[in-house]
DNA sequence: AAAATTAAGGACATAATAGTCTCTTTTTTA
DNA sequence: TAAAAAAGAGACTATTATGTCCTTAATTTT
């Protein structure tokens, strides 16, 4: 569904965002501690996101990653899933042929067309804030 | 979504099914050529879909791969997903956990997991009959 | 100013997926 | 019975995704 950056993109968001709401920042050791990813390969996928604007990133000691605190509600999932996979998950069609086309559709496309569809719409409107608060009440979780 | 190989695979079946309808086998020259995909590599599929008895292969001249007829409406594409890619599209967690576990989801489970219960369903209950229909009237393709 | 801390970036390494090639086996046809 | 037609099987190659390492740049602390 999603590529492994992919994920590891949208799990460190979500510690990053949870952090910022305490007003702190994430450091890379951190979130690969805290979401069981490899380091050096979610460091990669962070710089994608920070040069996509996403996430703010600081060097230097006390550095990290953060999310302005007014933006985490603003921040949908959908745009890292476009800043690391690009728009393939709603585009493509699902038995492979070269493009997924209204006007030349495979055997598959009207059924499958409803689900990728609700799940654009879910991913869409899907906030940073949103994932966030099963986080800290403990009901969800980022790793294992 | 699916991988090449499975894509391929359901395409294949689709137009195996068409050509079994109509009581003739296809080769794999033809399926290849049928469903734009490379020849050796799809070979490879469909000798799995052999081994797990959604198809039939004969060899020799004159052979080729074919559903039985009566079985058309019993094979559902979810065999052939789980023939080809296993069960990992609908067991695995959206953002990359070991598992999708009710009991320790991650922030997205909630959200997603209506999503891939219905692509389940839609793949569980649509058989390789309803896919050739569109085939033979001219409203859906199998290539490009 | 020097040292420590942290992200950025690029080259490299490994693993998984996708795809090819060649030879073998089975069956039919000449 | 020999040749041709087709699938089966395994070794091999190519490409892409995933992951590591090392050096550099920026910032803060001492
Ligand atoms: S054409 Fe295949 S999913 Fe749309
Ligand atoms: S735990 Fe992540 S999708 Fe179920």
């Amino acid at each position: 569904m999603f590529s492994k950056a992919c994920e590891y993109a949208i799990r460190a968001a979500i510690f990053i965002a949870s952090e910022s709401e305490n007003g702190r920042r994430a450091s890379l050791k951190d979130i690969a501690r805290e979401i069981d990813s490899p380091e050096a390969f979610t460091a990669k996928t962070l710089q994608k996101l920070s040069r996509s604007g996403i996430i703010i990133s600081t060097k230097g000691a006390h550095g990290g990653f953060q999310v302005a605190r007014e933006e985490l509600e603003n921040i949908k999932i959908s745009q890292i899933v476009i800043a690391i996979d690009g728009d393939k998950v709603y585009t493509r069609c699902s038995l492979g042929l070269q493009a997924c086309n209204e006007d030349h559709p495979c055997p598959f496309h009207s059924r499958f067309k409803p689900v990728r569809t609700e799940l654009k719409e879910i991913v869409e409107k899907t906030s940073l804030r949103d994932l966030t608060s099963g986080l800290v009440s403990g009901d969800t979780f980022l790793k294992i």
